[in-house]
DNA sequence: GTAACTATTGACGTATTGCATATAGTATGA
DNA sequence: TCATACTATATGCAATACGTCAATAGTTAC
């Protein structure tokens, strides 16, 4: 583990689109319950890897301040400091539907961007001014 | 001109895609020279009518500082203040063109993550704790 | 002149990251 | 036993990309 930083784009500039992250998040948590390190790893699976671990880290605190999810530190210790066990509450099956939505709703909106820009270019050749 | 704030999701949660309003723009200026006026009805295409203007004038004068649009003021004016025609750049055009491909990938991983979920949703049928 | 529309700009705030760094437990080999 | 590496979580600061609100100012119609 020791990758991170996909493009290299600056600082803030990481970013995807919107509820990406703790959607990914909320989705594995669905799955199963799971510690912030594993997810870390789980991440992979979405393009997500390079993602720093303060974000994930970050993420799961605030969503456990709003309650989307729950903590408890687990009894038995792998190698290593105690983890925290994260799980997924009913809010946060409600508030992972309602990003999966959006998140929907962004991709139309990314496809006639991306359409209208390969339409134009195929149209014009680049030909403009 | 006088609706804006299509979710009232709250705040600084109108976040949709990393570069949305910016490639819309370009894409708008790819295609003809235009005042921020125009664009900011132009971009009901891409259903960004409701982003906020000062949105677009800042999104513009960044773009200018890197250069990859250049602006004059216009000559003939009609029914207003002066106003700024802008048009896109060399540089501008290449930004463009990565901001789309970026877009594109963005777009690849939202289908990963909504697709899993729809996956997961089916299979399990919500069943999970 | 006053209201409505056109047009641009500025100040302030918020959300979501990256990066660096701090911390601490655990295992391994010199 | 000491250094090193790996596991694991957390905090502070900076930067980007917006949102929100409000100010300024010209032009047209009543």
């Amino acid at each position: 583990m020791r990758r991170r930083n996909r493009g290299g784009r600056g600082r803030g500039c990481g970013r995807r689109a919107a509820g990406m992250l703790e959607s990914a998040l909320l989705l594995l948590l669905h799955r199963d319950t799971a510690h912030g390190y594993t997810l870390l790893e789980q991440l992979e699976e979405f393009d997500l890897g390079g993602v720093d671990p303060s974000a994930i880290y970050r993420g799961l605190h605030d969503m456990e301040a709003r309650g989307w999810v729950t903590s408890t530190w687990d009894e038995e210790q792998s190698q290593g400091p105690p983890r925290r066990v994260y799980r997924i509450t009913a809010l946060g099956d409600e508030v992972l539907a309602a990003w999966i939505q959006d998140l929907d709703e962004t991709r139309k909106m990314i496809d006639r961007l991306v359409g209208a820009y390969r339409v134009h270019m195929e149209k014009g050749k680049g030909e403009h001014h």
